[in-house]
DNA sequence: TATTTACAGGACCGAATCAGTCCGATATGA
DNA sequence: TCATATCGGACTGATTCGGTCCTGTAAATA
């Protein structure tokens, strides 16, 4: 039988890994309960619809980088380590996936040969910072708010006052 | 020997496959020459600093999509489909790369299991319409214009006027 | 018409990356 | 002391990526 051309998610640009898609509903989640004082993996895994060991490592590495904090032990768990209206999305992406450059040469100086007589750095740098800008001004708070609304320019995201740079008390490793 | 952490390019977002990067390299070479009337994949090769097979297979996918037309034979070779003010980098991206969709849910519809219960659809699909954006606001003719700001706000990409949505003849297949 | 040049399309393969699981160690509460 | 949970990382099968190569076809030229 012939599958007709259902299109394929992997040939598609910009797509995050499902770890972040994971990471992301997750937070979502801690999010919309802050009364709970801590979630461990096993709720968080039955709430989201998950299996536990996917959901244990996205929550490691989300404590890892700070954007949790802790509780080892029995009764132990997680718990958003900010309100979520100072938890932007470009934070999350970079906590999860790493920083954002759509080039080599937007990763770090001197890792593309061509860097050098490149003719394009400087458009890509642009780009570049654009999207990192949408990513920084949308908030936890926003994904959690019904009233967020599903249809909006991008003017209007990018015309929000912008959230300071990457948000207190990341860490970086 | 220890390498200090050199930021390893795998571990970034949103990065560009290296078909697509060296893909608006090219026609950025081809844009820059319009007087020439038609380039040769071992002609570029040899300008881009590239590998010929390499440069031919982008060629030749540039072609498909409607990009570039393309002359055989003796003397072949190819040219810019449309003036480079017309050919967005949305346009690039998406012949090289596929459509733009940062989650699952983005690509198509039905693929996502979670999709029916997720609770942060609509705010990925403002994102990713405002990355969508900004990539249709530059072109090609921006890429080779030496006066394009390296130094830039968002607000001034967002604020240009919209580009018609997919240009004239591009062609899905 | 023969020959050469160059594109068209796709097969192919090794390397790298991804997604998910599992394990031993450690910390905490009862 | 035992049960519960996080911590850190190893491990593996599946997929994707990057790059090469091969066969076929079209055009120009002699």
């Amino acid at each position: 039988m012939i599958r007709a051309s259902i299109p394929e998610v992997s040939d598609s640009v910009f797509r995050l890994s499902k770890i972040t898609d994971y990471g992301i509903v997750i937070l979502a989640h801690l999010g919309r309960e802050p009364e709970i004082v801590t979630h461990n993996a096993r709720e968080v895994a039955g709430q989201v619809d998950l299996p536990v060991p996917v959901v244990s490592k996205v929550l490691k590495t989300l404590a890892r980088k700070g954007l949790l904090e802790s509780q080892r032990g029995a009764k132990g768990g997680y718990l958003l380590a900010r309100r979520p209206e100072d938890l932007t999305v470009a934070d999350m992406v970079a906590a999860l996936e790493g920083p954002l450059a759509i080039t080599e040469c937007n990763v770090a100086p001197q890792l593309c040969q061509h860097e050098g007589h490149c003719a394009v750095k400087g458009p890509w740098k642009v780009i570049n910072d654009v999207m990192k800008e949408a990513l920084a001004r949308v908030t936890l708070a926003d994904l959690i708010d019904p009233s967020f609304p599903s249809e909006i320019t991008p003017l209007q995201i990018l015309g929000r006052l912008p959230r300071s740079e990457t948000g207190p008390g990341v860490h970086h490793d």
